[in-house]
DNA sequence: CCTTATGCGTACCGTACGGTACGGTTCGGA
DNA sequence: TCCGAACCGTACCGTACGGTACGCATAAGG
């Protein structure tokens, strides 16, 4: 602790220093831990071993401590991108059951659980700020990445469709189906998990099913 | 107003009287409104025209008027039974694009959301005894109604399948994809409203191109 | 050594909520 | 006519939270 690094200087990803990132973490890990209820300023404090007035100094108020959090961890977030390769029948298949492998990993992980529960819970309060932020950040990141995919696979000849954004939600619901809301409705995620990869490969394969070339 | 019908007798549909009925109605009418923030007991109580005492005595505590906004609602929505009749493939494809359109309807109703939004906010409090709830009352009911779609169109030969569950999952994402997500966390429900008879009708043809005997 | 800035820790304030208690009132039944 | 049960309206209590203010410590810079 007291590794400080305050000033402006030393910024990190976002325009934030060290400092206010590890305080992120903390205030992210009391989210996932207890809920938006355990989300207090006077608790973020105390877990991050600073003072409520630092808080409201760096991120405005409660709202911009939520957004802050919302874009540090979307920050965190790294999408691979796919080289454009020659891709083969069975190449693509794989690339698309890794991405749903991806993509059910991180739906279901606990800050994204969490940080979209939170979302949800101020969607009738100002505009639904957090959930056109969380949906800005990390749909869209997500999103590229397979629009990518996909685009490469019609290149290729081996996939073929009008749409991509539309593609790309029949993609999604094959692979997600429910799952989503039932984890952000608390069932346990646990005996869900055991089933990620079967589940990846039947839907890649549904969707091969229908959008595959002479398949 | 002084309707009364008190005493224990004049029970409703699920073990309580009219005079609760109608408060549960207002109280979804402010959840609906105004969000969770909007749902206190003292605010129940004056739009109900009722004394929190009797708010507490009725419903336990807090939870317990949430539970019972729940059950109070999911007891009004009604499956509507599918008769045995002789289907052929386009009866069974109407069949099929109605249900999703009944889907579609529910999960954007204004209650639905506010209610998901709800049982959501409070997953990771108590063992998320709401979002079972929720989930116990409103996806088993629908899911019966399509379980029981998907039987009558094997039998007839219509469709194949080995796993009712698992074909409803695929059903369901195929439906609904991400749009329920985008829904909780506040996008306008009228911009994509408009889409709901074509998504459901593609959604459809997606699921006969996979399931489908021959065709 | 002095000054200034930054931030921690704590105390404080106003408000709002969940839950309880109580007086007054209405209504059904004996 | 009287009794008791249910109930409304309101007041009340304890608590917890968001946000602000203050005193003190620490460290950089002249």
């Amino acid at each position: 602790m007291q590794v400080a690094a305050q000033g402006g200087a030393s910024e990190g990803g976002g325009g934030l220093t060290k400092r206010q990132g590890t305080v992120l973490e903390r205030a992210l890990g009391l989210l996932v831990e207890g809920g938006e209820r355990a989300l207090t300023t006077a608790g973020v404090a105390r877990a991050a071993n600073c003072s409520k007035e630092s808080l409201y100094k760096w991120f405005g108020d409660r709202d911009g401590l939520l957004s802050a959090m919302i874009a540090y961890q979307a920050g965190k977030v790294r999408t691979v991108e796919v080289e454009a390769e020659t891709l083969t029948a069975e190449r693509l298949r794989l690339h698309l059951v890794a991405f749903a492998r991806d993509l059910i990993d991180v739906l279901s992980g606990d800050v994204s659980l969490a940080l979209n529960r939170l979302a949800i819970g101020q969607a009738s309060r100002e505009g639904a700020k957090l959930g056109r932020l969380l949906q800005e950040r990390g749909r869209r990141q997500i999103g590229r990445r397979a629009a990518a995919l996909l685009e490469a696979g019609r290149k290729a000849g081996l996939i073929a469709f009008d749409s991509a954004e539309e593609t790309y939600g029949t993609l999604y619901g094959l692979i997600v189906s429910d799952m989503h809301l039932r984890m952000l409705l608390g069932e346990d995620t646990g005996a869900l998990r055991q089933e990620f990869t079967p589940r990846a490969e039947k839907a890649v394969d549904a969707f091969l099913r229908l959008y595959g070339v002479k398949g």
